[in-house]
DNA sequence: GTCCGTCTAGGACGCTCGTCCAAGTCCGGG
DNA sequence: CCCGGACTTGGACGAGCGTCCTAGACGGAC
């Protein structure tokens, strides 16, 4: 098996430590270590660490992009997309446990630094945003797709913070219950005509489990 | 009018300069520059930075309990109180759209750093979690009540991430008031006996605002 | 064998950081 | 007036940072 080029090697790396460690507290040794590549070596690749940045994000938003696609794969409905999206939480529940959510907590970062990537790491929201958006449109709510695809970020968001900070995978789990319910009932609310109208369209369940 | 002590001085320019910038990225020379002093005479107050760190989420803590009691305020029904809760989003709006929120991305980046202060300024948070849950036991929700404060937490948490990320107002006002339609239902929950029961109590509404 | 473009190693550089100290100022009590 | 504690100053110190350069190793083309 031939190694991957250095490069890519590097990108690799950085986007794991940027993740465990953040950006500004991992360091050139630090990536050099992991790569085993003299620190020396990186201005040949990189002429500064924004550079190494750009390119995490943009490896970042590629295969973002390409998971995306992937569950556009035929025999999906677009309930069954949204709810890969929201399953995204078990899946990544131990990383999410110890270090947050990789697009939350990056795109935290950049703001507090007011960093000029701050507008390219947003994108990786924009990628979901919009997605989600498509396929609450063909779910039948295209009246107010993006605000549901928000309010759906928003919550795996606060989920990813809350079980950082307290530690709790079970917290997850709980959530991520709530929001396959949550769909269930937009999908409900989709297609009103099905069944007898409810007399509060409004009302909300106060469930939580 | 007297000026404060220097000490006092130093932990909220430290507090509003943590906020603003994280903590990680905030120099003495920062802090030195706002107060007003010389960097030498840190020494003299703090004997490192760690020890402003924990004045400062010490302060936030004392700051935090005080409102907590003030919302204690006769006159007021439990589902005022967390609706206070929930008005803090509006309140800080200009705050949150420019640096999120104040204990979420502390704590989020105090995991990242791995750093000893991290299990003070998760107190924050608990502070929170804990109110919220009596706060819920007095509305008549003794059996969920730490879920329901879970869950509102991190809706809190979502709705600061992505209006800091997306530089979005607006959007903290359609949800604060998802939120607040949200614990109407909470509290109609809450006493079962005053209407007919509904057959699906677990439906959840899909409407976003 | 020689050449050349690709890639790497190791270290110098200037800077900022947190830390720490010696000296000095200020001011109320004796 | 002078003492002594409270407080402040400016700078020294070593470490680590991102950046940048020079020298050389490697390997295919001719």
């Amino acid at each position: 098996m031939t190694d991957k080029p250095t490069r890519d090697q590097i990108v690799e790396a950085a986007d794991r430590l940027f993740y465990r460690q953040g950006y500004e507290h991992t360091s050139f040794s630090d990536i050099a270590d992991v790569v085993r590549i003299s620190r020396g070596n990186f201005y040949y690749h990189f002429k500064t660490k924004d550079e190494i940045l750009d390119a995490v994000v943009e490896a970042r938003l590629a295969n973002t992009q390409a998971m995306l696609e992937r569950w556009e794969s035929a025999g999906k409905t677009p309930a069954d997309r949204i709810r890969s999206f929201i399953n995204l939480l078990i899946a990544n529940r131990a990383d999410i446990k110890r270090y947050g959510c990789p697009v939350g907590t990056l795109c935290g970062e950049l703001a507090k630094l007011n960093h000029a990537a701050q507008g390219e790491a947003n994108k990786l929201f924009t990628l979901f945003r919009t997605w989600l958006g498509q396929q609450f449109t063909l779910l039948g709510r295209p009246n107010d797709a993006d605000a549901l695809a928000m309010h759906l970020l928003a919550r795996s968001q606060g989920v990813a913070t809350l079980a950082n900070a307290f530690q709790d995978e079970s917290f997850i789990r709980e959530e991520v219950a709530a929001m396959h319910a949550w769909l269930e009932a937009c999908a409900e609310d989709a297609k009103p005509a099905s069944r007898p109208k409810r007399k509060h369209t409004g009302q909300r369940s106060s469930r939580v489990r």
